[in-house]
DNA sequence: GTAAGAGTGAAAATCTTTCGCATCTTGATC
DNA sequence: GATCAAGATGCGAAAGATTTTCACTCTTAC
């Protein structure tokens, strides 16, 4: 239940912070912008302002419930900590977004970061293309 | 000359431009943001307004003399175009970016990209730590 | 039940980047 | 060199994303 989370995240339980904690569950998509949240509390009748929205969500991303990207084109989208890192394939057509784990860099970013004495606290990989339903489309 | 690598990506040779171009290539610092380029063209007292810069350099991505990053903070930094991809290795506190090449972890993203169908067009990664001098200084 | 501190909405403020437009330059041509 | 159209520039205004401010309301601890 998601009262439990933000409460263990040692925030208070107010109505945004649950309704938008359960949007970001429940609603189908992983990766949303505030824009995009905000858009479906507003279809779902719901009295939150957007800079409601994005104070919840850094604060949810502060907390560790979510994590935030930036990936090109304006906004930031962000997505439920699914408890694994995780890098992403991105549709510049589409916008469509895989998400993927793979070892081998991981272990490859660890030793270039250790050749050159950095002590790493977090990374981005992202690959833009085109996906394969995009490329049939024309 | 930069007048030569003006005139070959297509564009007049104008003052902004190659002041501009001048600072890229000899202001020591590879990696700047429009408004760092900015602020050495008015510590040289040069007439030239931001939104040229902004203009200047987008036209120079254009024409493959820079590259544009979008790193976590805001900005966006540009570089000179050093004609081979790279990646980047840059550190939370003093801003200080490492670049780097892995061909595994090129290979690697062909593969996983192949895997799910899509055809890369460009990719960015970005490695934030924290470099040996920060972590010596506390 | 109540006070103190948190949280909230709406509007204003920031920050980075781009646009609109009148004016000025460049480069090709006489 | 002088001429001219296309292309550039500067400035202020605008845009888009995100943050802050402020007055008010709600949650929580007691």
């Amino acid at each position: 239940m998601e009262n439990q989370q933000i409460k263990e995240a040692g925030l208070k339980v107010t109505a945004p912070r649950v309704k938008i904690l359960g949007i970001l569950e429940n609603c189908g998509k992983r990766h949303m912008s505030a824009e995009d949240v905000y858009k479906e509390l507003i279809s779902q009748d719901e009295e939150i302002g957007l800079a409601t929205v994005y104070r919840v969500l850094t604060q949810f991303e502060g907390a560790g419930l979510v994590c935030r990207r930036h990936f090109e084109g304006g906004q930031s989208v962000f997505e439920l900590n699914s408890g694994e890192h995780h890098d992403h394939l991105v549709c510049i057509k589409c916008g469509k977004i895989v998400e993927f784990v793979d070892l081998t860099i991981e272990k490859r970013q660890a030793k270039i970061a250790a050749d050159n004495a950095f002590q790493i606290e977090d990374h981005s990989l992202v690959v833009y293309g085109i996906c394969g339903d995009c490329q049939n489309k024309r």
